[in-house]
DNA sequence: TGGCTATTTGGCTAAAATGCCAAATAAGAA
DNA sequence: TTCTTATTTGGCATTTTAGCCAAATAGCCA
């Protein structure tokens, strides 16, 4: 909890980064489920394979998500469960946000 | 916890993104201790103060932050308490990353 | 008012991220 | 082995981000 060195803060941003992507929150979401070979994440992502593997793949440099090949398909699986949990906290975010422009353009008041 | 459009997607992930970087990651855990001013913030992160600032206004569009003139300084506040907590996850990340590492380097063995 | 001090904004350049296509790989099926 | 399917990689163009300097603002103080 104390102060986090340079390189500490340049890990933490990373893993964040990894996941901030609309594709990849997709991607998390889905392999929360269950895991996901990359032809049904490609439908859910709705771009090109290609695309979809190299978001898979920050992810996966990322230590967020693993692969296993299992007959002619290439699975991934969601190494630490917890991680969509800790987006309850951007959910406030955007919360708050919408909130406070309904403030703004005058619609209620708390 | 269903499934999210795509405009929330984007919604979250943009949270996520203005929180992904080194200097809005100490930002943030400083403002989590108490409020601070944009020339404390400066010393902290190292960088120019125009650089602060604007970094500071990424996290103040994404909602994360507010800030508020008190005499000659602009102090800038935490509107989301919780969100350094939700970094207890990526720490977890972090840390299975480093076991992998050590396991693939041979030094020990879970 | 004039001069500071603190902060923001504009402008610019360098670096990184995105996403497509095409080509390379891998591995099962015939 | 050869064909086919699933996935990854290379290459490239476009967009976004980062960070510096210089200029613009804002507000206090004399």
């Amino acid at each position: 909890m104390g102060h986090w060195t340079g390189e500490q803060l340049k890990a933490r941003a990373g893993v964040l980064k990894a996941m901030a992507h609309p594709a990849r929150l997709r991607v998390l979401e889905a392999l929360a489920e269950r895991d996901h070979c990359v032809c049904e994440m490609q439908a859910l992502v709705g771009s090109d394979m290609s695309t979809v593997s190299k978001h898979l793949s920050v992810l996966r440099n990322a230590g967020l998500i693993a692969d296993e090949k299992r007959g002619t398909n290439v699975y991934y699986r969601l190494l630490v469960p917890c991680i969509l949990k800790s987006l309850d906290c951007v959910e406030t975010v955007l919360q708050k946000q919408a909130q406070k422009h309904r403030v703004l353009a005058g619609k209620a008041g708390a």
